[in-house]
DNA sequence: AGCACGCCGACT
DNA sequence: GTCGGCGTGCTC
């Protein structure tokens, strides 16, 4: 046998090795091995074991490394897939698969000392009285760490070891497994009761798995042969559930019955909601009862250590239930029977750098090669699948009310242009949304704000000479911080101290003005308006230390706050019973980016948000100010009408080509001569055509700068292509980066299904 | 990724 | 005459 191997350097290329016998029975497909190469020692994953190679006199591999291989061929082949699909090296591919702290086996189990009663007969020895107090202690737990022992104790090591010289404990280093939620409270629940539309949707999807698990067996070995083609048949639900339609129990009611098959479940949340609550609650449902199994988490706040131990969790298949951001969709359940994409439309999911996947897309493709159901989940889906619902290719859930029968918040538009005729100066609260703030704090009742941008104001403009204080490494200009006394870019995160008087030398003029609106003054003003609120923020400047997020949000939740200012952070998943006030103080701001999907982003944040009001016993009201309150995507969310604005929307979509009508492919350009990145990209563009020629309707746009012209000292210019036929466009992308040749000082990203053109 | 090979300008 | 620039190609 010769083992195929993908090294961790030596780009787009396999190399072949001899198994030496006394390694035969290790390397497997997925194993990871060290292998020569050339003068050097380096590591691979094994992609594949053939009979013949075409090189003569192949080298041995020299070990395998770990006792389990760290890749199963089904996440290898999904590894295949990204590396085909997103147009990248298949080591990049691979690499993403696993955790770092798995992939470089720094990391190991962690040992600690563990006591434990030793087997003994006869009578107990002499004791002293302390020895006696441990060794009661003992005898009680049976066994447990030392650490703890000496906790409970209040005792030394020293007379823990003691009782190890008489023979009556065992002190031994055990694996000792990292818990990240060690100190959550985790209380077993039950299912709860569920309504028809949840009954009906749950109904559905355990069809779904019954079907496939039918068609399995035989489709598994006809994939194998077919390599990598996908045969299965459509198996992705959209699950189209409103705000509070209680999503999250059929998720848990589906994982439920696909753990009764024997078979595992990967749950994915954005970053963002991956909460200890989130977790907390599926945690809760699968601790106890029959269907007892361990619930593994994975995200990138973990530590090394406690990655490496969620993940063999898994592995060793004694976690049967992943619940993790965008990267858990590699985690190794094997058998799956079911992948949950909870608000399948978040950007988070896509990977913003190379591997640029999509773990929405990417779970679809895993569901289909596993013969696993995927469930879609979000209350402002996609508009990409809502078009596959209607295209065919994945079934429709609906759940349109709220599972407690609450009523939906009312929600009214406020025209801020009207306000600014009114106000001096640009308005930041209308008299309606102040008004409605009075009367929540008359009641006891809380209120959360948002504005989608942090800091004090947005620019620093001197009116005399009129010079803009701008990033020297960015084309935008600096946000004043005011708590910081700071000029800061929220691109580079470059900052300067906040001048005085205007910079320009010849100026000096003393009467600066800050302009535009950030939470920070959104925050101050409200300390004015409301001197007796308890008014707290919540955005990235606010949440310095690791537990601040914790904090600020166990203060609303006691009421410890009258008003909680925030940015998108606190839009999403967060539900408060006493929240009976949503106000968005400038809808439009995300209306006006330079992105066909500004309109979708400001519908769905709007939907979001609108969601956080009244979830408790008082109807909630929603103020959204915008200075475009006619703007679709405003009306149609004030009108919670998903339907609607997805009509008006593909007609636009429609109409100028974009997605989901076509698929969209952006090359980036970058480097630091802005002459010479220009000129690349159109040198890059006449290449293309040629390399491009033989595909149909392929539109290329560009090279133009690219939204964020310059980013980090480096100018960037796109071109944007638009396909029906991703798959083919990725194929001859390939090629074209492998042979293209372009300066070394300028770089060329490719971006298959860009969520963010910037 | 690294490292060797290889073919043209400025030095002892 | 040699030393060394980094373009190109190879590693199973």
């Amino acid at each position: 046998m010769i083992a195929r191997v993908t090294l961790e350097i030596a780009l787009r290329k396999e190399f072949d090795y001899a198994i030496p016998p006394e390694l035969a029975s290790r390397v497997e497909v997925g194993s990871r091995v060290k292998v020569p190469f050339g003068p050097r020692q380096v590591t691979g994953i094994v992609t594949a074991l053939v009979e013949e190679s075409t090189h003569t006199n192949l080298r041995s591999i020299l070990k395998v490394i770990g006792a389990q291989s760290p890749v199963t061929p089904k996440v290898l082949r999904l590894a295949r897939w990204i590396g085909d699909y997103y147009c990248c090296a298949p080591e990049i591919a691979l690499k993403s698969v696993l955790p770092d702290s798995v992939r470089k086996e720094k990391e190991g189990w962690r040992e600690r000392l563990h006591v434990r009663v030793a087997p003994f007969t006869g009578e107990l020895p002499k004791l002293t009285k302390r020895q006696v107090e441990v060794w009661n202690i003992i005898e009680e737990w049976r066994e447990l760490s030392l650490t703890r022992l000496l906790e409970l104790s209040g005792a030394t090591t020293e007379t823990v070891r003691k009782l190890e010289d008489k023979n009556l404990v065992t002190i031994a280093p055990e694996i000792s497994e990292r818990d990240p939620y060690a100190l959550e409270q985790i209380l077993p629940t039950q299912s709860l009761e569920m309504n028809a539309e949840q009954a009906l949707a749950l109904e559905k999807i355990i069809a779904k798995m019954g079907e496939l698990s039918a068609e399995r067996g035989t489709w598994n070995a006809e994939a194998a042969a077919q390599g990598s083609a996908l045969r299965t048949p459509r198996s992705a639900f959209l699950l189209h559930g409103v705000t509070g339609s209680g999503k999250t129990e059929v998720y848990l009611q589906a994982i439920a019955h696909a753990l009764e098959q024997g078979q595992g479940a990967i749950v994915l949340v954005p970053e963002i909601s991956l909460t200890p609550q989130t977790v907390e609650r599926f945690k809760a449902r699968f601790s106890s009862g029959k269907l007892q199994t361990l619930v593994a988490v994975l995200h990138s706040h973990l530590s090394a250590g406690e990655r490496h131990d969620e993940w063999h969790k898994i592995r060793q298949g004694r976690a049967r239930i992943v619940i993790g951001a965008r990267s858990a969709i590699f985690a190794p359940v094997d058998p799956l029977g079911l992948i949950i994409v909870d608000e399948e439309h978040e950007h988070s999911y896509k990977q913003e750098e190379a591997p640029r996947y999509h773990a929405r897309d990417v779970a679809v493709v895993r569901g289909q090669m596993e013969g696993a159901v995927v469930v879609l989940g979000s209350a402002t889906p996609s508009l990409e699948s809502f078009y596959n619902v209607k295209k065919g290719k994945y079934a429709l859930l609906e759940m349109p009310t709220r599972a407690d029968h609450k009523k939906m918040p009312v929600v009214r538009v406020v025209d801020m242009r009207a306000e600014g005729r009114k106000q001096k100066g640009t308005p930041i609260f209308s008299e309606q949304l102040k008004e409605a703030i009075t009367q929540r704090l008359e009641r006891r009742e809380q209120t959360m704000l948002f504005l989608n941008r942090r800091g004090y104001s947005t620019s620093l403009q001197c009116p005399k000479c009129g010079y803009v204080a701008e990033c020297p490494n960015c084309s935008v200009s600096l946000t004043y911080h005011r708590a910081k006394q700071k000029l800061c870019c929220h691109i580079c995160g470059h900052d300067a101290p906040a001048p005085n008087v205007c910079p320009d030398v010849k100026c000096r003029n003393p009467a600066i003005r800050y302009a535009g609106l950030g939470t920070e003054k959104v925050e101050a003003t409200l300390a004015k308006l409301f001197p007796h609120a308890r008014v707290s923020r919540m955005d990235s400047d606010a949440l310095k230390r690791k537990d601040d997020f914790r904090r600020i949000l166990g203060d609303f939740k006691t009421g410890k706050i009258d008003i909680l200012v925030g940015t998108q952070m606190i839009a999403k998943g967060l539900h408060f019973e006493n929240v009976t006030l949503v106000g968005v103080i400038y809808a439009d701001l995300s209306l006006h980016m330079p992105d066909f999907r500004a309109g979708e982003r400001t519908f769905q944040l709007l939907t979001q948000v609108a969601g956080r009001a009244g979830r408790g016993d008082v109807e909630g009201e929603v103020f959204v100010q915008a200075f475009t309150p006619f703007h679709p995507a405003i009306q149609f969310a004030r009108r919670h009408d998903f339907a609607g604005f997805y009509e008006q929307e593909m007609e636009f979509r429609e109409q100028l080509q974009y997605p989901p009508i076509s698929r969209v492919a952006l090359l980036t350009l970058k480097g630091r001569n802005e002459e010479k990145v220009r000129l690349t990209a159109e040198h890059a563009r006449r290449e293309l055509e040629k390399s491009l020629a033989a595909l149909r309707e392929v539109l290329i746009a560009g090279p133009a700068p690219a939204p964020l012209a310059r980013a980090e000292t480096f100018y960037r210019y796109q071109l944007m292509l638009r396909t029906r036929q991703m798959p083919k466009l990725s194929q001859a992308l390939t090629r074209f980066v492998e042979t293209v040749s372009l300066p070394e000082d300028v770089n060329l990203a490719v971006d298959i299904d860009p969520v963010n053109l910037s």
